[in-house]
RNA sequence: GGAGAAGUACCCAAGUGGCUGAAGGGGCUCCCCUGCUAAGGGAGUAGGUCGUGUAAGCGGCGCGAGGGUUCAAAUCCCUCCUUCUCCGCCA
């Protein structure tokens, strides 16, 4: 959500950098409108009931003096409708406004490349070289189903279609992957751990942006009124949600092992084979609530630990700057940092570094204090994935895929693979 | 799932219709006392948000949330949420 205040002082300038998204932002010229009608509306019901206050005063004055008081409590009457009518007018206004206010995508920052859609995304940097197969190298899903790793037939059938079943050295790879990451960035970077619960509440996927705009994307739980949650990102970020932090325990910061469900609404036809693109998949998860003034430093930083995660697999990648079309709606800055796929020839999205500034934090109403006496602000949020698992298991898999059909072991993943070198020996 | 109880400021907590933005503790800040620590004495401090104003300020809201009754609600009524206790069920 963006700050009402610079939309009203600034609203020329707000809107020609959100015009760079390239999206339809049909209503934003509402918003003058109803931000005068309701301040206006404000004022007249504040008048009321400042005189209501005055009266109902005089009314307990002349009561406990046992006087009568029946033509001050006619006058009020006549008031309290009033206030009542204007009210009900603020609050109609009122909700109006919310609504827009919270379908209004994020201001992108400067340094974010002008751009229409992914073509146009800029390449920070690139890291390791391409493997090259002196064989016909195969797709994860071959290999997968050839050493027995992966089931897809199966989850089919006792689920549907974008589901499946990781078995024997899969499941452990899977397995060792979670606790590589999570080790990795609590014990070198620095981040806390958490397991958060699967399911959110409404206000929760408000909160970092998914709803109200994107409710197709996620599963619900119609009974509760509850989300699958589609990344650990909605959780953790809500875990300070209507909250004042020490600012001196800033920068906070979370890694977080979660299960993700996404309906892939819209994406009907891509990425139909593999593990590329599932209803759900394990991620481990960055998050990191900071100071408004560290946090692009912060944004370069949490890209860091998520790129430390593919050199130490040594699978080659590279990072992009993501340009102002392909932004996604709640981001200032994003850098998808893409893990070369030999099956797709091509690098792939394996983690998303978005700097939220206070975006979330506004929707969520996560502050800060810098000390006890200070106005307290919004704080900033930034996460990234590091990484998705079940693209990271098929980039091993296929990176690291030998001509007898077996997969050699990274070196950092074999102490928690049982220090075996291969899979499929 | 059933039955009860409770939700008041940073924490504990008093308060059943008007003089309560809210007693009293704790905490916090300052001062005194004290060789140090502990303890003691005194004074001070009460959040947030919205509107308005250059500002000091003024005003509205606020006692879990949302409705309602009333001239007037922390206080009465309704719905919901959360927590606790007991029972049931259960990994």
């Amino acid at each position: 959500m963006l700050d009402v205040k610079r939309l009203r002082n600034d609203f020329e300038e707000v809107k020609r950098k959100l015009q760079k998204r390239g999206e339809n932002l049909g209503d934003l010229e509402k918003f003058e409108d109803l931000d005068k009608k309701r301040r206006t509306l404000i004022q007249e019901t504040e008048e009321l009931k400042q005189r209501r206050n005055q009266v109902s005063q005089e009314v307990a004055q002349l009561k406990r003096e046992k006087k009568d008081a029946d033509h001050l409590i006619q006058e009020t009457k006549e008031v309290s409708q009033k206030i009542k009518e204007i009210d009900t007018e603020l609050k109609e206004t009122e909700e109006t406004l919310q609504q827009l206010l919270l379908s209004i995508p994020n201001i992108p920052h400067d340094s974010v490349p002008v751009g229409e859609d992914e073509e146009d995304n800029e390449e920070a940097r690139k890291w390791g070289d391409i493997p090259v197969f002196p064989f016909e190298a195969k797709a994860h899903w071959e290999l997968g189903t050839d050493l027995g790793m992966l089931e897809f037939e199966k989850a089919s059938k006792v689920t549907g279609s974008r589901f499946v079943f990781y078995k024997g050295a899969g499941a452990r790879l899977e397995r060792a992957l979670i606790n590589f990451m999570m080790e990795l960035h609590a014990e070198e970077h620095g981040y806390e751990e958490m397991i958060p619960p699967y399911m959110v509440n409404r206000t929760s996927m408000t909160g970092t942006g998914q709803l109200p705009k994107f409710e197709e994307d996620a599963f619900g739980i119609r009974e509760e009124d509850y989300f699958l949650i589609p990344t650990a990102e909605v959780p953790v970020t809500n875990f300070h949600r209507d909250e004042i932090v020490d600012g001196t325990s800033l920068p906070i910061a979370y890694v977080a092992y979660s299960a993700c469900f996404r309906s892939e609404a819209g994406s009907a036809g891509r990425d139909t084979r593999g593990l590329i693109r599932q209803h759900q998949f394990n991620k481990v998860e960055l998050v990191r609530f900071v100071k408004p003034e560290d946090s692009y430093d912060e944004l370069e930083k949490i890209t860091g630990h998520a790129e430390k995660v593919l050199q130490l697999l040594k699978l080659p990648y590279r990072v992009m700057n993501m340009c102002t079309g392909d932004l996604g709606f709640t981001a200032a800055k994003k850098y998808d940092i893409e893990v070369w796929l030999p099956s797709y020839n091509d690098y792939k999205e394996i983690s998303s570094c978005s700097n939220f500034e206070d975006f979330q934090a506004r929707r969520a109403n996560i502050r800060f204090k810098r000390d006890s006496k200070a106005k307290a602000e919004h704080v900033h949020t930034l996460n990234g994935s590091g990484l998705a698992l079940g693209r990271t298991v098929a980039a091993i898999m296929e990176n690291y895929q030998v001509e007898d059909g077996t997969i050699r072991i990274p070196d950092a993943l074999r102490p928690y693979m049982g220090n075996k070198e291969f899979i499929g020996k």
